[in-house]
DNA sequence: TCCTCAATTGTAAGCGCTTACAATCAAAGT
DNA sequence: ACTTTGATTGTAAGCGCTTACAATTGAGGA
């Protein structure tokens, strides 16, 4: 005999009795629930898991969906410990516990969630790298387990989202740049198919309509999350009838190929060429001149995440505020010196 | 009625039928099996996790404990997240689910451990970051759970783990340096209590022993994972009696540092100070003259820690390999520019 | 003294799935 | 024609825990 069974044979009460106990059910005489702990401590009993979650129809736990892509943001160490810290704070503040589950990119992202969500392993999800239109977000609707994503997605309809703050960004670093002198603004923008990348243009975009200014398609380049690309970046910049003075990064390790050209061509970074990078990476810290670009609490990100799910689980929403939440995290600037008044005699 | 007993009554069969079926258990007649998959599949059946573990006995999934320090070599750019996807793909092979289990650094990790292991939530468990002593490994002896250690370490007995050849590192680094003329050489260790921080100053202590070279205490700098501590460290070696001319790093980032403080005083990485960085990372990439340092595939450190856990588990465990698997994952040098002959007229 | 009621505990029916064992049936053997 | 045998299916007993409901007990009230 094992598990409860034995527990309650030691004590001579009833398997009933030991499961109130523990679950502090509050029907039970205190001797008795002293006595029920104090035994589970010194067996160091502990409920199985499978038999909890059968009989009580729920699992305690949520689950956190990555794909394991070296060329998405969320894929390096630092954004995803970050991030996941917030989620598992807030989380086990609430008795529930978070597991992460990577999923290879060579594997079926939607067959894969399907699997985890079908079988009922979790009681929540929370999705990370949302596509611009993406199956699992109507996936997760139909199966009525509470979910966010970690980006905004077009496919399906009102559900929670946390997100980065992509239109305040760019706003803030369109404005400083015009507030410079720049007329000519490039931007990079990521070549892989995650949302993140169209809505960063947009926001391009509109922004430049804001002051005023044309939009070029030429100006737009889109890279992947590698030094290398910048360097031919620079030449496709300045090398044209019209070259602009400044350019966002996407991906802030653009930067690194960008300075190596510059100093190639005996320019310098924030004087021939204004640069603000988006999300502030450790592998540029190091730059010099310092690269201006936007700093976040990566913790904070997480807790919102978790927070919105926790606004849709049964257990434990605050009745008043279950429903969808959509929130954009802001970013703040963090001035450099890579950015300035563009030189007059250009080039 | 859910679950497999609305497909048996669907299909006028009994659950037991249904489960073989799903199951692909042999004594089910063909026919049979057919209509069960296709009603399962029209229907989206997907047996329940809780209530297959619970008659199982088994869980299929596989913990992989990790701590959330942002402090920590793991944090940096992308540890972890290769090493995942080695895990995750010889995992998903065995049909095991890889759950990835987050443990706040202010959280007690014995605990944490306990929780899942006690409660039967994995069939086996990796553990990351091992101490010099770790109750944690004789917790997992005494679950009698199959667990595998990223990382060595004092406590338990014999056990399985893998972890990085930091003797086969040490070595090389030093029999080139040596074989270019050095013979003071300094070395970094981690400053947290990670076990590979003992791990690699011993291995120093060896190779020099092995050159017939004198171990100078002072010549070893606790060093974090920051850039800046590479400045002060340059005093130190130069600007002594006896300075060194060489230095290993433990964490590459350290170059960082170094280099810049070397640039204040005129002098030059690989001419005025061999440098040898410890595993190559990303944010030092860039650094020129680039630093040798050395190369190692994450995604195969992680099939070799699964590799080795699936050794264990009963259900995987090919019948001759069951047992304790130690295994030190070698790295490759990478040659930079910034070692070389020592200047003769040394500072 | 008898009854009511609250506090506490026990009984037993599941939760959804697996699996040992029994049952059925048709093909094959004698 | 009758038994044997293998293939296939059904029956039912759990897996370890929760929980509705019934049972017990003692205190307080009529």
């Amino acid at each position: 005999m094992r598990g409860i069974a034995r527990l309650a044979r030691e004590l001579g009460v009833s398997t009933a009795t030991v499961s109130r106990a523990l679950n502090g059910n509050p029907n039970v005489n205190k001797a008795t629930r002293e006595k029920v702990l104090e035994a589970a401590q010194r067996l160091g009993y502990a409920a199985n898991q499978a038999a909890r979650s059968l009989a009580q129809g729920v699992t305690h736990s949520v689950g956190f969906m990555i794909e394991l892509d070296h060329e998405s943001t969320t894929s390096t160490d630092y954004f995803f410990m970050g991030v996941v810290e917030g989620m598992q704070a807030v989380l086990a503040a609430h008795g529930l516990d978070l597991l992460v589950l990577p999923c290879a990119k060579s594997q079926d992202n939607f067959t894969f969630l399907q699997r985890f969500v079908s079988r009922g392993a979790v009681d929540g999800m929370i999705l990370a790298e949302t596509r611009r239109i993406d199956r699992r977000i109507e996936l997760m609707q139909s199966s009525g387990i509470p979910f966010v994503t970690l980006g905004r997605s077009d496919s399906g309809g009102g559900y929670s989202w946390i997100d980065l703050d992509f239109e305040g960004v760019m706003a803030t670093a369109v404005d400083r740049l015009v507030g410079q002198g720049h007329r000519r603004i490039a931007v990079t923008v990521p070549s892989n198919d995650a949302n993140y990348g169209t809505i960063f243009a947009q926001a391009y975009q509109d922004s430049l309509a804001r002051h005023g200014l044309a939009f070029d398609e030429e100006l737009v380049f889109p890279t992947r999350r590698r030094e290398d690309d910048g360097g031919s970046l620079v030449d496709g910049l300045l090398d044209r009838p019209d070259p602009a003075t400044a350019i966002i990064l996407f991906y802030e390790v653009t930067a690194i190929g960008i300075y190596r050209r510059l100093a190639e061509r005996g320019l310098t970074p924030g004087r021939d060429l204004s640069i603000i990078g988006f999300r502030g990476e450790e592998s540029v810290r190091f730059l010099a001149p310092q690269v201006t670009c936007f700093h976040m609490s990566l913790p904070d990100l997480g807790t919102a995440a978790a927070r919105a799910l926790l606004a849709q689980m049964p257990l434990t929403a605050p009745a008043f505020s279950s429903g969808v939440l959509q929130r954009r995290v802001p970013l703040s600037l963090v001035p450099g010196e890579s950015d300035g008044p563009p030189a007059s005699g250009v080039r």
